[in-house]
DNA sequence: GAAATAATAT
DNA sequence: AATATTATTT
């Protein structure tokens, strides 16, 4: 939460109504550089099952610039050493080491309220994860652990190491511990080497099969039922099968029967059989702009309380996390036959352009993510003066973001500047002086205070 | 009791 | 959001 309120209540109202850190404007590039070390830090140090899904994507971002870098051998050595005091952090989390005086730090309302300093002393979410010990059933059903997330950094790290060196090891383990199918994504960061059924069955024999359910033998350990993955093909025998039989007769089991695909069930039908209802539920009485993933209205209603965290463009400026096309768009030389050819199906249906899968890789909604469309025009001019940073009136038209939220930020250098050192640099130490934020106290001085009654969250401030 | 559908869970 | 799984209805 940005703002320049400086109502000490009203800062603590917003701890306790989930932010995780009340920052006054104007904010500069210390407080920028501190949160944002923290992100980082928080993202790495949290177990798996408690790293809320806002993290999950610095976290994988994170890995994937470290493996980058490892790869381009750009950090062979020198980079290397201080790697390895990144898989000490968690050893000996807190070194006051005082390179730490080097950034001021911000200030959160922790509670400063008359001389009285109320800190939760521990030794906050460093709740390292040790190892998910779960001495998974040989055959039974080990969640798999998802690959991405419950690696402390250092874990992470050695992942990623391997990447470079002994590749066939990753690769085989890979294979036998997610069963080549369907694997989560990994730490690395080529969301293109994800394989497509059939783009990967060297050439496009076995057409009538899901991807991935043709365990040719009914391989004993035959664990997992695999996701179906309802690529264009599928979808469309589906549809084809669908129109065929018309909206009365259209249910799951003869849908089934039409499409004649090998390993598809019954269920898996249903389920998508209920997704297509609800799309077309939405989307046919709408006849204005059918453009399936159509924007919602409602992100951009100007709600001034609505707090928004502007942040760094991940794709400005370190690495480029690679150019964004519709799922089956360019990368897939075998995929070409786009969804956007309408007529391809039955003309005279309401082209079925629920283009599903729109633009991977971007989490709007990821804490610290872009909440904005980024800027195009060249309004980063503005360095002149200090923080200068006042071309709302330039952008705002397009974002539809009340003015007053997007004053007093950080030149977008500034910002990037920041964000990439805490990404590419995770070693350094923590910033002192942010605390994690403690509910729990601000709570408590809220009642305090007399204000007992804080609307539940996820309400509108 | 099975299939379809609705509601949740992952 | 996309699928799977479970619950409820037909």
């Amino acid at each position: 939460m940005t703002s320049n309120i400086h109502c000490i209540s009203t800062m603590m109202k917003c701890i306790a109504l989930g932010a995780v850190e009340f920052l006054r404007k104007p904010l500069s590039e210390d407080k920028l550089r501190n949160i944002w070390q923290h992100v980082v830090h928080k993202a790495f140090s949290v177990g798996g099952d408690d790293l809320s899904e806002s993290l999950k994507p610095v976290k994988d971002y994170v890995a994937s610039m470290l493996h980058q870098q490892l790869e381009n051998g750009e950090c062979k050595h020198e980079d290397l050493d201080k790697i390895e005091d990144a898989s000490m952090i968690h050893e000996k989390d807190h070194e006051p080491s005082a390179v730490n005086n080097k950034y001021p730090a911000p200030s959160t309302p922790q509670l400063q309220q008359g001389g009285r300093l109320i800190v939760n002393g521990d030794c906050q979410e460093h709740t390292n994860c040790s190892m998910e010990k779960e001495s998974g059933e040989p055959d039974g059903e080990s969640k798999s652990v998802e690959t991405t997330s419950g690696h402390t950094i250092a874990e992470v790290i050695a992942l990623v190491g391997q990447h470079q060196k002994p590749r066939e090891t990753m690769v085989k383990e890979e294979a036998d511990s997610i069963d080549g199918a369907k694997g989560e994504r990994t730490v690395d960061s080529h969301p293109q080497d994800r394989v497509h059924s059939e783009d990967s069955c060297a050439g496009a024999d076995k057409p009538n099969t899901v991807s991935g359910l043709h365990s040719s033998r009914p391989n004993k350990a035959n664990r997992k039922k695999l996701k179906v993955d309802w690529t264009t093909e599928l979808h469309k025998k589906f549809v084809q099968a669908v129109d065929q039989l018309g909206i009365d007769q259209a249910i799951p089991s003869r849908i089934l029967e039409l499409m004649k695909v090998e390993g598809l069930t019954r269920q898996n039908v249903a389920s998508h059989l209920q997704k297509y209802r609800m799309h077309k539920r939405h989307i046919l009485p709408k006849e204005d702009d059918p453009r399936w993933p159509r924007r919602d209205q409602t992100q951009r209603s100007c709600h001034p309380h609505k707090p928004i965290m502007a942040f760094p463009p991940y794709h400005s400026n370190p690495v480029p996390v690679g150019p964004v096309y519709p799922m089956w768009g360019a990368p897939h030389p075998a995929s070409i036959q786009t969804w956007g050819s309408h007529g391809y199906y039955h003309p005279w249906q309401p082209t079925e352009s629920w283009q599903w899968k729109p633009y991977p890789g971007v989490h709007a909604d990821a804490w610290g993510c872009p909440v904005m469309p980024i800027p195009q025009g060249n309004c980063s001019t503005f360095t002149q003066n200090g923080y200068g940073f006042h071309c709302s009136s330039t952008m705002d038209n397009r974002s539809g973001m009340p003015q007053n939220s997007i004053q007093h930020q950080p030149a977008e250098e500034v910002i990037d500047e920041v964000v990439k050192e805490a990404i590419n640099k995770p070693w350094l130490p923590l910033p002192l002086g942010l605390k994690p934020p403690s509910t729990d106290s601000v709570l408590a001085e809220l009642s305090r205070q007399g204000i007992s009654t804080i609307p539940p969250r996820n309400q509108r401030l």
